[in-house]
RNA sequence: CGCGGGGUGGAGCAGUCUGGUAGCUCGUCGGGCUCAUAACCCGAAGGUCGCGGGUUCAAAUCCCGCCCCCGCCA
């Protein structure tokens, strides 16, 4: 029976480049995952977009002297090139500013505030008498109040990292215009997030199989003083508007309480185009349906919290029937760039484009998936990355690759041969690499993917033992027979061993296709006895650890 | 006392929840093989599991205190 996976991976801000930890974070995690379910026989949804809303994009803007929409459009661009490079396999890759997102927005916006679960609040907020605005907290700086820094955000100083209410600032000015502002009273919704309190905790207390840091941080921010009402407009003219005008002009939905909401939109977006416009609700209006969200450790909060709540507040208003709430979120922790500043120093820096610049698509999924930081931060460098590339990938797969397919076509006139009796060690390989499936399946489930590419690595290195213990080039001197049977045998073995690492490595995926044949589902499938093997070309080439270095 | 994560042989990590001979990948050293992208295979050396107390027959693992590192518009 096949089960509908939600495949929901984090939204991209289009404020600048991403770089290799927003990569080994969450969309590539996200996207091994969602491949290997589809191999499954899952039913997999996978989307995401760019999220082109909130401050730091405006300000940014500005700063630029371009709009925010030729901004976002710049780095969405950028965004949708390198997830092709990379093989993202996307069901349907968006944005947020899109005018279905908005409505789907407005809908939920409505929803809630119908059932009270939105209202309206006055405060006090920093007022811009030249431009005749008021400022939301990028827009303003000035000394902090508690370390006297100079230069201290509206929101948090970065001098001394403390939070605060832009009010507190002393001596305050104005990013935009440079006066000084003044205090006035200003309308704002707010999201009673506290009404979901109990509801949370319930949720949080009832899952199971969570990564343990992502649990205890959810729920100790429940704990701690549970969930305090947040304002959810903004005084923005970018953003999604509001479906009420009683707040007056210039008002926005603000970004963090519309970015979650894409993942009910784009589903929604999806199905349209599939032209059958309530497909979503088979994976959102279905209990059996598994929805697993890919997101860096910043955003347990938002994700094990926040959204939930929206989606509580919705009630049944949408579609009848309640949106299904998050089943895992498989949030990972930080990859931090060991001798960062070395890097930067050999002009070797750390965004997306410079990895792609510097490996192949799949060599770099591999480094990364294999220091992909599940349970802690991990640390990862250039060097690093090659050295993995070069000292696994390319060692223990690559050539096993090679040598085999070398072989048979050199010993076999050219096809996958015919074998003969297999041995108990014959036997025994092809039994290991069938264990190694199942037990990259059951990894898989629980969405340790580190120790899932392992396990098909290890089954690579078995495949070399196999043949380090039959030595097919001795026996093809005086044993054609058995020689080939043996390398039937290790075709075999690659032939299970690529399945595991097809979620990881999606180009020499395709390539090994066209060699052997498709797969079929999560298994070990016999070979086409007399396919032709031609003389094969590597699958990946070594990194030039010297010509990495000069580029440096 | 801001929040969070971490400190395990040369490097990067697992093991800590559910105490019981310290494990994986790589590097190093020695050997084998020579089909293969100087790749593959076998063996060895190398660790007081950050520090100090405590509980226990037994602690990397539980408890207390301390030091250090990292991230915080992923």
């Amino acid at each position: 029976m096949t089960t509908p996976v939600l495949v929901a991976v984090a939204w991209p801000y289009a404020s600048g480049s991403r770089h290799l930890g927003h990569l080994a974070g969450a969309y590539l995690p996200a996207d091994i995952f969602a491949r290997q379910q589809r191999m499954l026989g899952n039913e997999v949804l996978m989307v995401s977009g760019s999220d082109v809303h909130g401050t730091p994009i405006t300000v940014r803007a500005d700063a630029e002297g371009v709009t925010a929409q030729e901004l976002a459009d710049r780095y969405h661009n950028e965004f949708v090139r390198q997830w092709d490079e990379l093989g993202m396999s996307w069901d349907l890759y968006t944005t947020t500013g899109t005018p279905h997102h908005a409505e789907v927005t407005q809908a939920m916006f409505l929803a809630q505030l119908e059932r009270g679960h939105i209202d309206k609040r006055t405060t006090a907020q920093l007022f811009d008498p030249e431009a005749e605005r008021f400022l939301p907290d990028r827009y303003v700086e000035g000394t902090c109040p508690h370390c006297g820094y100079g230069e201290a955000r509206g929101d948090q100083c970065d001098n001394c990292g403390k939070t605060y209410d832009a009010t507190d600032l002393i001596e305050p000015r104005s990013k935009v215009s440079g006066a000084t502002p003044e205090v006035r009273d200003t309308e704002h919704f707010y999201f009673r997030y506290s009404d979901f309190n109990d509801q949370l905790g319930t949720y949080l207390n009832s899952r199971q199989g969570w990564r343990s840091h992502v649990l205890n941080f959810a729920k100790g921010w429940l704990d701690d003083e549970g969930l305090i009402d947040r304002a959810i407009t903004r005084d923005l003219d970018w953003g999604v508007e509001l479906p009420v005008d009683d707040l007056g002009p210039g008002k926005r939905i603000y970004v963090w309480y519309d970015a979650v909401i894409g993942y009910l939109s784009a589903s929604q977006e999806w199905a349209q185009i599939q032209g059958d416009s309530d497909r979503w609700k088979h994976w959102w209006h279905n209990d059996e349906s598994r929805h697993v969200y890919f997101i860096g450790k910043d955003n347990i909060p938002f994700h094990a919290l926040f959204w939930p709540a929206q989606l509580l507040g919705v009630g049944a208003d949408i579609g009848d029937v309640a949106l299904h709430l998050p089943d895992d979120i498989p949030a990972n922790q930080y990859v931090t760039f060991k001798g960062g500043k070395a890097s930067a120093s050999r002009g070797i820096g750390t965004t997306i484009e410079d990895g792609l610049k510097h490996f192949q698509a799949d060599a770099l999924r591999y480094a990364l998936a294999a220091n992909l930081p599940e349970q802690a931060d991990t640390d990862i460098s250039i060097d690093e990355i090659a050295r993995r590339i070069n000292e696994e990938l390319v060692a223990t797969w690559g050539n096993l690759v090679n040598r085999v397919l070398a072989m048979t076509n050199k010993n076999c006139d050219g096809a996958i041969p015919v074998p003969g009796e297999l041995t108990a060690d014959d036997q025994a390989l092809l039994d290991a690499v069938d264990t190694y499936l199942e037990t990259s399946a059951a990894q898989f489930d629980r969405v340790e993917l580190r120790a899932a590419l392992r396990t098909g690595m290890d089954a690579a290195q078995a495949a070399n033992q196999y043949l380090n213990a039959t030595e097919p080039w001795k026996l093809a001197k005086n044993d054609l027979d058995r020689a080939r049977t043996v390398l039937f045998v290790a075709l075999s073995a690659i032939n299970g061993a690529r399945v595991m690492l097809a979620p990881y490595l999606p180009f020499s995926a395709a390539a090994l296709d066209e060699i052997l044949g498709e797969t079929d589902g999560w298994r070990r499938v016999e070979l086409e006895v007399g396919r032709p093997i031609d003389k094969p070309t590597p699958l990946f080439a070594k990194v030039d650890m010297d010509a990495l270095a000069d580029e440096g």
